[in-house]
DNA sequence: TTGTTGACCTCTT
DNA sequence: CAAGAGGCCAACA
């Protein structure tokens, strides 16, 4: 019964047990830090993967408090839908993001990721459940 | 308490 | 093709 309509559930193997109702803040951390290395991913996605795509928004703004969390946080991988660098402003220096994406092995040119569709990172896809 | 804003996305005109 | 509006949820005044 891979119940895959529910998101939701997939995420709770990934957050500590005894937690499985987490905030939506918290779903973003988690899926934020298992971004691999030279990868970036879309809020969209993020929030599609959580079962709220039209909840984009509040995954920006759960990034807005990510240098809050005790955990660090890879902000620097989470992009808008056209691979720019959004939240380029928010970091401690308009160009740290770009600093450490390509500091990771990522291009970035114009505030935008270059082959972004390469190197995006889709967690529908990656931590999808078979069977 | 309501109203506005916000690191967005998608549909509609 | 470009511009506008709706939608989502949470924090702030």
């Amino acid at each position: 019964m891979a119940k895959r309509k529910n998101d939701k559930e997939q995420l709770s193997i990934l957050l500590p047990s005894g937690r499985k109702e987490s905030s939506f803040f918290e779903q973003v951390y988690e899926v934020t830090r298992i971004i691999p290395s030279g990868r970036v991913t879309t809020y969209g996605a993020i929030a599609a993967y959580l079962g709220t795509k039209k909840s984009a928004r509040m995954v920006g703004w759960a990034m807005s408090g990510a240098h809050n969390q005790t955990n660090s946080v890879p902000a620097q991988r989470v992009v808008n839908r056209n691979g720019m660098l959004s939240g380029s402003s928010h970091f401690a220096t308009p160009t740290l993001m770009q600093e450490l994406l390509e500091n990771e092995g990522c291009t970035i040119e114009n505030n935008r990721v270059v082959n972004f569709e390469k190197v995006f990172w889709n967690p529908e896809e990656e931590l999808k459940i078979d069977n």
